[in-house]
DNA sequence: TTCCTTAATAGTAACTATTATCATTTATAA
DNA sequence: TTATAAATGATAATAGTTACTATTAAGGAA
């Protein structure tokens, strides 16, 4: 059942320009991005595209946790690692990972369909500046309330 | 540092609530739950006390990947299943995974804080409902753009 | 107890990412 | 060509969440 896609300007540059990147661009950075050869093109037309694209398997959308949705120009199922200080989103390649969890097919009754496995912590560039993190602490009222 | 919280009622309803439940309830839905006993608690300081809650670590915020934050009156970290039709979200007990995930801390020169697998597929009662999911086609434009 | 300080609340406005609407344009196949 | 329907640009709407602010109320000190 073919979608019959049109190969529109605005469509073709989007896939191209995120081909072009190793990077895993928000909807908005891919509007500016091609915004530079396409300066009338709309943003809602970008979002509408990379969700066509994505769902046509052209491109890959990436469900971050609890940050803005990301496009990866990669097909491939594959990990990332997120920057919680500049947000940057990293491959990871760990194929003796994804040979394990593509191997387990249910949980709780469950059918498997997708796994997602995600890695957040400090990048290379931002390892240096952030010295230490605090650690939450439980407060007086819950610590006598939980004995 | 503590950051000395008030136990107020309406906060300690919330974590009352919370820890009664095995669901993974939104902020909406909590809301709902404790309006039965506080009428005049706000979604405000719902969301407020959620937030505090899970930084002194009373309870956990789960990032779930593309949809809304959900949480956990259990604190231990663990995974979780989501169903991608009726999208509860249940516990996912792999204490083989997660001794692997643990023992990996650098990945791609990124120091690793944070593991987080999710899965998604079919609950039991959505099992039989749902025969057949569609696959994405390439369509043909691209087809040949890309040979 | 009563009083004081300041955290927390209710109510509401604002914000951000994303989706929907719709009149106009344009790719494509006949 | 021309007809058709997909796609676009512009803009409005939505959803989830956060910010603001006048008022209330924990909880420690007197
Ligand atoms: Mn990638
Ligand atoms: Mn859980
Ligand atoms: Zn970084
Ligand atoms: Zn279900």
């Amino acid at each position: 059942m073919n979608r019959n896609l049109r190969a529109t300007a605005q469509r073709k540059l989007i896939v191209e320009e995120l081909r072009k990147l190793n990077s895993h661009p928000t909807a908005n950075e891919i509007y500016e991005i091609v915004r530079a050869k396409l300066p009338k093109i709309s943003l809602g037309t970008v979002y509408r595209n990379l969700e066509i694209l994505s769902e046509s398997g052209l491109i890959q959308k990436l469900e971050m946790a609890g940050s803005q949705r990301r496009f990866d120009g990669t097909v491939e199922d594959h990990f990332h690692v997120k920057c919680i200080s500049c947000e940057r989103v990293s491959d990871a390649e760990l194929p003796f990972l994804k040979e394990i969890l593509d191997s387990i097919e249910g949980v709780n009754d469950y059918k498997i369909m997708q796994r997602r496995l995600e890695f957040s912590g400090l990048c290379p560039k931002c390892r240096n500046k952030n010295g230490e993190m605090e650690q939450p602490e439980v407060s007086g009222w819950e610590r006598h309330e939980a004995g």
